[in-house]
DNA sequence: TGAATAGTGTCTTTCAGACAATATGCC
DNA sequence: GGCATATTGTCTGAAAGACACTATTCA
């Protein structure tokens, strides 16, 4: 079979960007979900996305479609997997490039567009029905945000610029789903030599008061890669 | 801004499968690469690769592109990563999905199309000049090579059925860079319970003969996931 | 018996995990 | 003093790493 040089323009497919925003809430591992205006799945929730432009990379279609969806900036995003099956959009072959990303809570805003969006934060584990292969895409990234949680301080996005060890552990606890012990958690993170105190101390209740912490460096650091 | 329900089909991009085919040969960590036949970068090497049809997925898109332009079949594929910078092919936007592949070096067969495809094995530390960003590509897919040799038995495509403990040694061993402790090697294999002796023996030459193993199970495990 | 590779065990160090008492500030 | 949270160290078990000698076959 004869291979055009150029690629027939109608088989190209349509390629989007999902980014999976998550934050920690009550205790509880939770993601960004906008309800969907149009058909298909009209009123499903489903993850914010968007169709990459022209002129644009992934990644700056991700941080653009983000904030377009959410009004949420500078935050660390890191691509996830590809999904591409030719079905899983009922109206053309869309294949999409996922992210992840953290944030603090208090950073969703809805969006100033024309319309109202609906957006909410759904615990990870307490999904509404989703739109298209959503279900499968999310399930994938908490699966791979436990797993990384381990070895990285990928929480750094997710915690104020200066927290306390007690903060980093409930963060921690939550993504993973399990109670971890103070003094080893303790131990284990002040030897990776990420975090710094900031010699400030949190004089918030009836209690000692707490050595406020900060991270040496902004960049979120992969010790598996 | 309104977006449209259907994206404009001129500004789709072109969708391509890059397969990362490594092998481990006289001692090296070797990756396939091919001749490009046509412009641009005409007799450059380059990555074995091509879009990705209709109806399939990504994953049969890499099998059958892989199958194409080597002639590899039943190969362990695992997605890397999704490549989309705008101008990273100078004819036409192409968003290309990475996945790399382990093979015992003698699998590789020259294709049977009807025109010979220069296709050679490289050593991943000497490379020549590559086509588009595939210089960039390659060296990402080496790096999580070696991350996750040590995690899993991702080696297992590049042994045959049964083999010996210090031909497996010496796959690590190249992959990795450096040199293992032989008995520390074997201790940890084994201990992982992914190994079974065959009870048969490799009797040649002039030395003890060793015992033959084979992996318990075809699938790749990883640890890390 | 010499050459070549296979096969094996111990000690040490390091890291993860279990575990409880004291310190500090506010009321 | 009572309450609430912060802070700290030791022991144990498991795994990783350093390290050297014996076993088996063939020429």
């Amino acid at each position: 079979m004869k291979k055009t040089l150029y690629p027939e323009v109608f088989e190209n497919p349509a390629v989007t960007v999902d980014v999976l925003l998550f934050t920690v809430e009550n205790n509880q591992l939770k993601i960004v979900l906008v309800k969907r205006a149009e058909e298909p799945f009209r009123d499903s929730w489903s993850i914010p996305g968007g169709f990459v432009k022209k002129g644009e990379n992934l990644e700056e279609a991700a941080i653009r479609v983000l904030n377009e969806k959410t009004g949420v900036r500078d935050v660390y995003l890191e691509q996830l997997y590809t999904f591409g099956e030719p079905n899983r959009d009922p109206r053309a072959r869309i294949i999409t490039v996922s992210y992840f990303a953290l944030i603090p809570s208090k950073h969703l805003k809805k969006p100033d567009g024309e319309k109202i969006i609906d957006i909410e934060y759904f615990p990870s584990n307490k999904l509404p029905p989703l739109a298209f292969d959503h279900k499968k895409i999310v399930e994938y990234a908490v699966e791979r945000l436990k797993n990384k949680a381990g070895y990285s301080n990928i929480v750094y996005g997710l915690l104020p610029k200066k927290f306390r060890l007690s903060d980093l552990q409930k963060m921690y606890e939550v993504i993973l789903g399990h109670q971890l012990d103070k003094r080893n958690f303790r131990k284990r993170m002040l030897s990776l030599g990420l975090l710094e105190p900031t010699g400030e101390k949190d004089l918030v209740g009836a209690h000692r008061p707490a050595q406020l912490y900060q991270f040496k460096k902004r960049e979120v650091v992969f010790f598996d890669q």
